[in-house]
DNA sequence: TGCACATATGAACACATGAACATATGAAAG
DNA sequence: CTTTCATATGTTCATGTGTTCATATGTGCA
């Protein structure tokens, strides 16, 4: 390859830290318990215990891998009484999860 | 939540072994290297010392993420002479690089 | 205030994973 | 067929990660 062309590509490439935070984002999906978790976001929010009995996980387990999603601002939270009730964040989790579930189903 | 409503959601979610596959899938987009080898091979194909050079990388390094990608179907190869180029499969690879990329840049 | 329920957090352990190094395979040229 | 170049593979090691168990925090209610 050219000396010319070689340093075109260099430029191109953005920057360092962009791909470690979308390679740190993509790490966030790369765990089946959190896909889980983020699959049962879609229809409608759930709380913790909801959730936990939906996916027959512990309440820990769940809690942990929220904290988890919610730091990748993946998932919103309110609270409701005594519960917490999580959702889907944007539409770019949708949008994420659905492109990958096209290319598995191929 | 209502017992019909429990067992309804539970109807909608994909089988384990689907979220596990996709799960599996974005592992390998969740490591910096191997994005920054996907993002490199966005523009054209690219040989192993190519990548290497590109992104300074060692050659072994290189290599073994070029199986892993390769093992998830992200990429494909052909040989040329002593070298192997490398190329991104399909655009659903760019389509998710894309997706995880605004929602990093928000 | 005291208790029960829902969730969050912390520590420990088992397991997975990426980087580095050495070595093997495979192709082309002499 | 031997050498050289390009790439692939195997192994080791340090680090990262998910789960479990125990415990803490926080909310509502008697």
């Amino acid at each position: 390859m050219e000396e010319r062309e070689f340093a075109a590509l260099r430029e191109e490439m953005p920057a360092d830290e962009v791909l470690y935070d979308l390679a740190e984002l993509f790490k966030v999906f790369g765990d089946s318990t959190r896909v889980k978790i983020l699959y049962a976001l879609f229809e409608r929010e759930l709380c913790v215990q909801e959730i936990a009995d939906l996916l027959s996980l512990s309440q820990s387990s769940v809690s942990h891998q929220l904290r988890i999603l919610k730091d990748a601002k993946l998932v919103r939270f309110r609270r409701e009484g005594k519960s917490m009730y999580y959702s889907l964040d944007d539409d770019h989790v949708r949008a994420i999860i659905s492109m990958g579930m096209e290319h598995v189903e191929e």
